[in-house]
DNA sequence: CGAAATGGTCAACCAGCTTGACCGCCGTGT
DNA sequence: ACACGGCGGTCAAGCTGGTTGACCATTTCG
């Protein structure tokens, strides 16, 4: 219930520091999205597949990002029906920003709890998260 | 991050416990509505408001659920502009199956974590969700 | 080498929400 | 009393982001 308050929370804050830092263009959907993209890429299927949605979907918010300058397509190196989406430099700097807007996020609550606290509730919610998927519209 | 994905482990769970009771009809929003609407009702502004939506959508929500037989309109007490909202006989019914389901995510959790654990994440949650603004929607 | 499977796109459609306009009741001021 | 701004609610139109369905190119397997 509360869990739902927090992770609401969370994804507001990071959403606003993004902004704050000039990227107003993204929305918290987006940044799922980069989640996957960030390693060393993905195709569209895996990344329709990552955020619960069809791959047409997936292409479409693809278009979008490569249209904003956060991402790339390029041929795929062993699949010529493919192609491997890729973070540009814009979009490295997008994921940097939204790395310290969640530090930014976490750092109050980790003042209020203790950083031993914080701990705890990340062991336990590790403990628990068997799937990890991201469903980001109910 | 795993904040995420916990809450929407929490989220699918309720409603696929909702829908193995019978009410297929529902999807997780109206979950969040029925959470305003219990207590005692409410108008179709304050429904608005608790989901972060327009009073139009809220409305059609409202519509929705009634013509379901979750919700029925009354005549506000003490206003005539406005009509109460309040839950049906199946509206409550369906409120305590997805406080079933959720008992039934929440236990394998509290076993793996022990009770004190669970105890001391709901209070170091409890102690940061400031607003308790749920936003269904990203 | 041919058939089924896979990655991707195009097109049409749909659900849920928004903006904008409007009606009826409230409540305060003069 | 009563006029007028404010608030609760609905109707109508439009948009955004997703879905289903069809199709092509390439890969993979019998």
């Amino acid at each position: 219930m509360l869990l739902l308050g927090a992770a609401s929370a969370l994804v507001d804050g990071i959403n606003a520091g993004i902004r704050a830092r000039g990227f107003t263009d993204l929305r918290p959907a987006h940044g799922f999205a980069f989640v996957r993209l960030a390693p060393s890429g993905a195709t569209v299927v895996e990344l329709a597949e990552h955020l619960g949605v069809t791959k047409q979907a997936a292409s479409q918010m693809a278009d979008e990002l490569v249209r904003k300058g956060y991402v790339a397509r390029r041929p795929h190196p062993s699949d010529a029906r493919a192609r491997l989406l890729t973070l540009t430099e814009r979009g490295w700097a997008c994921t940097r920003a939204a790395d310290e807007a969640a530090s930014e996020v976490l750092r109050p609550w980790a003042d209020a709890l203790g950083a031993d606290q914080v701990a705890a509730v990340r062991a336990a919610l590790s403990a628990l998260t068997v799937p990890g998927r991201i469903r980001p519209t109910w």
